[in-house]
DNA sequence: GGTAGGATGGGCT
DNA sequence: GCCCATCCTACCC
Protein backbone atom coordinates (compact mmCIF):
# COMPACT_ATOMS: atom_id res chain seq x y z
CA UNK A 1 0.00 0.00 0.00
CA UNK A 2 0.64 3.55 0.13
CA UNK A 3 2.84 5.28 2.33
CA UNK A 4 1.08 6.91 5.23
CA UNK A 5 1.18 10.41 4.69
CA UNK A 6 -0.73 12.06 1.23
CA UNK A 7 1.31 12.70 -1.62
CA UNK A 8 -0.44 16.13 -2.50
CA UNK A 9 1.11 17.21 0.59
CA UNK A 10 4.96 17.23 -0.50
CA UNK A 11 5.93 19.61 -3.00
CA UNK A 12 6.70 18.78 -6.91
CA UNK A 13 10.03 17.57 -6.55
CA UNK A 14 12.90 20.32 -8.44
CA UNK A 15 14.41 18.01 -11.75
CA UNK A 16 16.78 20.97 -12.41
CA UNK A 17 17.90 21.50 -15.66
CA UNK A 18 20.20 19.05 -18.05
CA UNK A 19 23.82 18.96 -16.32
CA UNK A 20 24.53 20.54 -12.84
CA UNK A 21 21.28 22.64 -11.55
CA UNK A 22 23.07 24.99 -9.65
CA UNK A 23 25.63 27.60 -8.98
CA UNK A 24 29.45 27.13 -9.03
CA UNK A 25 30.74 25.40 -5.86
CA UNK A 26 31.81 28.09 -2.67
CA UNK A 27 35.55 28.52 -3.49
CA UNK A 28 38.45 27.43 -0.59
CA UNK A 29 38.39 31.49 0.36
CA UNK A 30 34.08 31.80 1.77
CA UNK A 31 35.78 29.52 3.74
CA UNK A 32 39.05 30.98 4.63
CA UNK A 33 37.51 33.53 7.03
CA UNK A 34 36.31 34.31 10.63
CA UNK A 35 34.09 31.60 11.27
CA UNK A 36 30.89 33.45 12.22
CA UNK A 37 30.94 34.82 9.04
CA UNK A 38 31.23 31.74 7.17
CA UNK A 39 28.01 30.28 9.34
CA UNK A 40 25.74 33.74 8.26
CA UNK A 41 27.08 33.38 4.84
CA UNK A 42 26.43 29.86 4.22
CA UNK A 43 22.81 31.05 4.80
CA UNK A 44 20.74 30.26 1.60
CA UNK A 45 23.66 28.13 -0.31
CA UNK A 46 22.67 24.89 -1.22
CA UNK A 47 25.03 21.73 0.05
CA UNK A 48 24.62 19.35 -2.85
CA UNK A 49 25.41 15.79 -2.75
CA UNK A 50 25.25 13.31 -5.73
CA UNK A 51 21.06 13.91 -7.15
CA UNK A 52 20.30 15.22 -3.51
CA UNK A 53 20.31 19.07 -2.56
CA UNK A 54 18.86 21.51 -0.04
CA UNK A 55 19.43 25.24 0.72
CA UNK A 56 21.05 25.45 4.08
CA UNK A 57 18.32 27.52 6.17
CA UNK A 58 20.21 27.06 9.64
CA UNK A 59 23.93 27.34 11.23
CA UNK A 60 25.61 27.48 14.23
CA UNK A 61 29.43 28.84 14.72
CA UNK A 62 31.86 26.62 17.20
CA UNK A 63 35.06 28.77 17.48
CA UNK A 64 38.34 28.65 18.60
CA UNK A 65 39.96 30.49 21.89
CA UNK A 66 37.82 29.71 24.90
CA UNK A 67 34.68 28.60 23.08
CA UNK A 68 34.31 25.35 25.25
CA UNK A 69 31.72 24.23 23.67
CA UNK A 70 33.70 23.32 20.79
CA UNK A 71 34.93 20.04 20.12
CA UNK A 72 38.61 21.91 19.08
CA UNK A 73 38.63 23.59 22.42
CA UNK A 74 40.07 20.36 23.93
CA UNK A 75 42.91 20.94 21.26
CA UNK A 76 44.09 18.23 18.10
CA UNK A 77 43.06 14.67 18.77
CA UNK A 78 42.66 12.53 15.99
CA UNK A 79 38.92 13.35 16.07
CA UNK A 80 39.09 16.76 15.90
CA UNK A 81 42.51 17.02 13.79
CA UNK A 82 40.28 17.84 10.62
CA UNK A 83 39.09 21.09 11.84
CA UNK A 84 42.35 22.98 12.81
CA UNK A 85 43.39 21.45 8.70
CA UNK A 86 42.35 23.70 6.06
CA UNK A 87 39.22 25.69 5.23
CA UNK A 88 36.60 24.09 2.87
CA UNK A 89 36.44 20.53 4.27
CA UNK A 90 33.96 18.81 5.84
CA UNK A 91 34.20 17.88 9.51
CA UNK A 92 31.57 14.50 10.17
CA UNK A 93 31.63 13.57 13.74
CA UNK A 94 29.18 10.68 15.36
CA UNK A 95 27.14 11.52 18.39
CA UNK A 96 24.66 10.02 20.34
CA UNK A 97 25.57 6.36 19.54
CA UNK A 98 23.35 7.15 16.31
CA UNK A 99 23.61 10.18 14.36
CA UNK A 100 26.64 12.04 12.63
CA UNK A 101 26.68 15.60 11.96
CA UNK A 102 28.27 17.62 9.47
CA UNK A 103 30.43 20.83 9.83
CA UNK A 104 31.98 22.77 7.44
CA UNK A 105 35.76 23.60 8.05
CA UNK A 106 36.65 28.02 8.20
CA UNK A 107 40.21 29.98 9.34
CA UNK A 108 43.01 29.37 7.89
CA UNK A 109 44.99 26.72 8.16
CA UNK A 110 46.22 25.92 11.68
CA UNK A 111 43.79 28.03 13.46
CA UNK A 112 40.41 25.58 14.56
CA UNK A 113 36.36 26.87 13.78
CA UNK A 114 33.87 24.89 11.96
CA UNK A 115 30.01 25.78 11.03
CA UNK A 116 27.48 23.03 12.16
CA UNK A 117 24.67 22.52 9.55
CA UNK A 118 21.88 22.32 11.38
CA UNK A 119 18.96 22.22 8.92
CA UNK A 120 17.96 22.15 5.29
CA UNK A 121 15.02 23.32 2.79
CA UNK A 122 15.39 20.30 0.04
CA UNK A 123 15.67 21.28 -3.66
CA UNK A 124 16.75 17.95 -5.56
CA UNK A 125 16.14 14.10 -4.89
CA UNK A 126 13.24 14.76 -2.48
CA UNK A 127 11.59 11.54 -3.59
CA UNK A 128 15.49 10.26 -2.38
CA UNK A 129 15.76 11.69 0.63
CA UNK A 130 11.86 10.58 1.88
CA UNK A 131 13.43 7.19 1.23
CA UNK A 132 16.24 7.47 3.35
CA UNK A 133 13.97 9.27 6.02
CA UNK A 134 11.15 6.73 6.54
CA UNK A 135 10.13 8.52 9.79
CA UNK A 136 9.49 11.97 8.18
CA UNK A 137 6.05 12.84 8.20
CA UNK A 138 6.41 16.17 6.47
CA UNK A 139 8.87 17.73 3.81
CA UNK A 140 10.14 20.04 6.89
CA UNK A 141 10.52 17.23 8.80
CA UNK A 142 13.09 15.25 6.20
CA UNK A 143 16.10 17.28 6.82
CA UNK A 144 15.24 20.03 9.97
CA UNK A 145 17.81 18.78 12.24
CA UNK A 146 21.60 18.15 12.20
CA UNK A 147 21.03 14.29 12.58
CA UNK A 148 18.23 14.41 10.36
CA UNK A 149 20.07 16.13 7.40
CA UNK A 150 22.93 13.77 7.01
CA UNK A 151 20.53 10.97 6.86
CA UNK A 152 18.55 12.86 4.10
CA UNK A 153 21.89 13.45 2.27
CA UNK A 154 23.51 10.44 2.74
CA UNK A 155 26.76 11.45 4.57
CA UNK A 156 28.47 10.07 6.73
CA UNK A 157 32.24 9.58 8.72
CA UNK A 158 33.23 8.68 5.45
CA UNK A 159 32.79 12.08 4.67
CA UNK A 160 35.32 13.10 7.17
CA UNK A 161 37.93 15.43 6.07
CA UNK A 162 36.39 15.76 2.54
CA UNK A 163 37.05 19.28 0.09
CA UNK A 164 33.82 20.60 -0.29
CA UNK A 165 34.92 22.96 -2.98
CA UNK A 166 35.02 20.01 -5.24
CA UNK A 167 33.60 16.06 -5.42
CA UNK A 168 30.66 15.24 -4.89
CA UNK A 169 29.93 16.78 -2.12
CA UNK A 170 29.95 20.49 -2.24
CA UNK A 171 28.32 23.53 -1.38
CA UNK A 172 26.81 25.83 -4.35
CA UNK A 173 25.73 29.03 -5.30
CA UNK A 174 22.08 28.92 -5.52
CA UNK A 175 20.19 29.36 -8.96
CA UNK A 176 18.23 32.58 -7.64
CA UNK A 177 19.45 34.93 -5.23
CA UNK A 178 16.60 35.60 -2.40
CA UNK A 179 16.97 38.24 0.18
CA UNK A 180 17.08 37.02 3.29
CA UNK A 181 16.74 38.26 7.40
CA UNK A 182 19.21 36.36 9.15
CA UNK A 183 17.75 35.46 13.37
CA UNK A 184 20.79 34.76 15.87
CA UNK A 185 19.91 32.98 19.16
CA UNK A 186 22.06 30.78 20.95
CA UNK A 187 22.78 26.94 20.02
CA UNK A 188 21.05 24.16 20.53
CA UNK A 189 21.97 20.95 22.86
CA UNK A 190 25.01 22.55 24.40
CA UNK A 191 25.87 23.27 28.19
CA UNK A 192 29.36 25.35 28.04
CA UNK A 193 28.65 28.69 26.17
CA UNK A 194 25.18 28.24 26.57
CA UNK A 195 24.44 31.66 26.32
CA UNK A 196 26.74 32.83 22.90
CA UNK A 197 24.49 34.07 20.19
CA UNK A 198 26.13 31.45 17.80
CA UNK A 199 22.94 29.79 16.02
CA UNK A 200 21.63 31.34 12.66
CA UNK A 201 18.80 30.89 10.62
CA UNK A 202 16.94 32.40 7.96
CA UNK A 203 13.61 33.89 9.83
CA UNK A 204 10.77 32.87 8.69
CA UNK A 205 11.92 29.52 6.75
CA UNK A 206 9.66 26.68 7.28
CA UNK A 207 12.54 24.34 7.23
CA UNK A 208 14.58 25.34 10.17
CA UNK A 209 14.90 22.96 13.49
CA UNK A 210 12.29 22.74 15.64
CA UNK A 211 14.21 24.05 18.65
CA UNK A 212 13.18 26.67 19.89
CA UNK A 213 16.25 28.67 22.44
CA UNK A 214 15.19 32.19 23.84
CA UNK A 215 15.40 34.55 20.74
CA UNK A 216 18.23 37.15 21.09
C1' DG B 1 -0.82 21.02 20.43
C1' DG B 2 2.82 19.31 23.88
C1' DT B 3 6.72 16.56 26.56
C1' DA B 4 9.32 12.50 28.98
C1' DG B 5 12.16 8.82 28.35
C1' DG B 6 14.98 5.65 25.96
C1' DA B 7 18.07 4.11 22.19
C1' DT B 8 23.03 3.55 21.41
C1' DG B 9 28.36 3.79 20.96
C1' DG B 10 32.68 6.65 20.33
C1' DG B 11 35.75 9.97 22.64
C1' DC B 12 38.23 11.30 26.32
C1' DT B 13 39.56 11.66 31.53
C1' DG C 1 32.73 5.84 33.65
C1' DC C 2 30.76 9.88 32.11
C1' DC C 3 29.56 12.94 28.56
C1' DC C 4 27.46 13.99 24.83
C1' DA C 5 26.61 19.97 18.89
C1' DT C 6 20.11 13.98 18.60
C1' DC C 7 15.88 11.74 17.20
C1' DC C 8 11.77 8.98 17.69
C1' DT C 9 7.91 6.99 20.01
C1' DA C 10 4.48 6.86 23.25
C1' DC C 11 1.44 9.20 25.68
C1' DC C 12 -1.15 13.23 27.32
C1' DC C 13 -3.89 17.10 26.73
Amino acid sequence: MGPSYTLHRWPVPYHGSVGNPFGPALARAFYERPTIDVARGLLGKVLVHGPAAGIIVETEAYLGGDDLAAHSSRGVTGRTRVIFGPPGHAYVYFIYGMYECLNLVAEPDGKPGCVLIRALEPVAGIELMRQRRAAARKPQDLANGPGKLTLAMAITRAHNGADVTRGALTVREPRERRAIEIAVTPRVGITQCADWPLRFFIRGNRFVSPAKPVLT
